[in-house]
DNA sequence: CTGTTAGCGCCTTCAG
DNA sequence: CTGAAGGCGCTAACAG
């Protein structure tokens, strides 16, 4: 492993000239420069990660993570892979903090984020929500050099740092190769989704659909629901939709609301075979006790945790993430996680 | 974030007197030390795992991995993994040695692990082969306080500093219920395996056999076999297996030599149903092209990343792991994995 | 038994 | 433009 002092002996010059060197910090002649980072490159010298964090705590580097506060159990999840990552960076003299704003609620994030910018963030994760106040304060973000992150949600013509969340259109798609099998690729089936007006949801539901239409030409998706946001309504609709299509014995179903899912199957009284998304304490009780067939996870808490080091990463060794980091999906049945005899 | 300096200052004393206070290095008085550790217990101190590392340096230490030459997909997966973790770790001072030796061959990991222990590793990762001599280093090992984590194997009767692998049992178990969802609860089945002379192995085997025993009364499972080391021989020994049960229309295949398995099955012309364990190129292939139904995997490079992470953290947090870190298997269909439109 | 000090590798500040 | 020095938190070696 070769030092700033190994290059600096090298070259004749002080440690002070090879740091100005290396980190492009100027006050420096282009001839020492030149012969400096020649030496580096020809030495292969990499910046030692610990030694800078170390340095870097007079810089009192923060994180702020912009969450909704009404989360549901998949951003739960998500949370607690962020203060995993907590842990994680506190050592290196980074520090965290949550900014929690109404969900739905433009202004409340809005103001979150103008919060965290005037108490000192350096960098910013978030979960945005998809309104043109929101979108022009990241571009503004951006024309401040503060790096964000996009986290579990789709944002197109934002240019973000980096953004983390899981492929959606591919889980949709799986969620058909998933039907296919447990079907044998033949059937009546309705498909929930949550709010369509996300464009990740919207993905989920376009991948699925044309899975089936290009894979399964004997499964009749006889309709797709927009879930609203409310565990009684959602209730309520799979019922009617069930009553209303009596052939049916496939659903898939992606909502917030699982319980509402769960019940409406179970009432229902018919067998059928669903698919659920998500690890809910509902979809896992109700996966155990065969209930439900199987479910499509999504990894919320690494989703989280990559977030935040992406963002630790480019802190303590200046690494530029992918644009897009991706968290695989997941297929899970009961014999997954039921207990062994 | 309270250091040691802090400590110090409330306590009255200098930080080498903390230091030997909260490390028990001895040559401290008993009042001294019950002070301090009361203070920094108080203070809810933590040891900086970066400033510990920078200081570590001096100690050079080396974490030494005892893999196999000849090694299979699933090793060069495990290798990739220990690769990952080395230049994570290198810059916290800690270097990595791999040592290969011949598979099969006790005498050859023995001495390995001899020089290993030789040229001053301070810990070891070991895929060990089951061997009264092996067995004989690891206790002799302990004696010595080197710590060495058991890698991707089952040792029974040897307290090792920590384990690092899938829990067979499970795979096998949820074999068992992917061939369950596949078939639709009926039909006829073959099952190989490696050496069941491997305890994970036969564990594995038994949590596949125990599932289908207790769940799937209307699945004949005709034969288990035990796949030879040779690719030539696997695939002569499916075909025959295949010949002489021409009802079986299920397989699952769990060998080195997945090429061997998937073309005896395309070769028989029938139509089988097969889920393999692991993701050799060959696999991945043909789960793609469908001439496999479904994959069952346990994230080898997990596995060895983690294998070397749980020494780094001893080594830079003396966090003391779990006796056994389990990594979670995985069911992949070609939808996980297939090029999307 | 306890205090002091010199690093570990890097960054920043202050002199020159 | 460049060098020297101090400090980040912890450890180890040496003095007392």
């Amino acid at each position: 492993m070769t030092t700033i002092k190994d290059i600096a002996e090298m070259a004749g010059v002080s440690v002070g000239t090879v740091d100005r060197a290396l980190n492009n910090r100027g006050r420096i002649s282009p001839e020492a420069k030149k012969r400096i980072v020649s030496i580096a490159v020809k030495l292969n010298y990499r910046k030692n990660k610990v030694a800078k964090s170390l340095a870097n705590r007079k810089l009192n580097l923060k994180i702020a993570v912009v969450l909704h506060i009404h989360s549901n159990e998949f951003f739960s999840e998500v949370f607690r892979g962020i203060e995993r990552a907590r842990t994680e960076i506190a050592d290196f003299g980074i520090s965290m903090e949550v900014y929690r704003c109404k969900e739905f609620n433009p202004r409340d994030q809005l103001h979150s984020i103008d919060r965290a910018i005037a108490e000192g963030a350096n960098a910013v994760v978030i979960v945005p929500i998809n309104h043109p106040d929101i979108i022009k304060r990241l571009h503004r973000l951006n024309e401040e050099h503060i790096p964000f992150v996009l986290l579990a949600s789709v944002l197109e013509d934002v240019k973000c740092f980096s953004a983390v969340r899981c492929d959606y259109a591919r889980s949709g798609w799986m969620a058909g190769g998933l039907l296919r099998v447990i079907s044998g690729g033949a059937g009546n089936a309705l498909a929930f989704f949550p709010s369509l007006s996300m464009l990740g949801h919207r993905q989920r539901m376009q991948g699925f659909r044309s899975y089936l239409e290009k894979h399964c030409p004997k499964i009749t998706l006889e309709n797709i629901i927009e879930l609203p946001n409310d565990s009684f309504d959602s209730y309520r609709i799979v019922q009617e939709e069930l009553s209303s299509h009596p052939q049916v014995n496939h659903i898939v179903y992606n909502g917030v609301y699982t319980e509402a899912g769960i019940k409406a199957i179970e009432n229902s009284g018919r067998q059928i075979q669903s698919i659920f998304f998500d690890l809910s304490p509902f979809t896992k009780q109700a996966l155990i006790e065969g209930k439900i067939s199987a479910a499509i996870l999504q990894q919320p808490d690494q989703q989280g945790y990559r977030a935040i080091m992406v963002l630790f990463d480019y802190f303590t060794a200046n690494v530029i993430p992918p644009e897009l980091t991706i968290v695989e999906s997941y297929i899970l049945l009961k014999e997954n996680i039921e207990e062994l005899p």
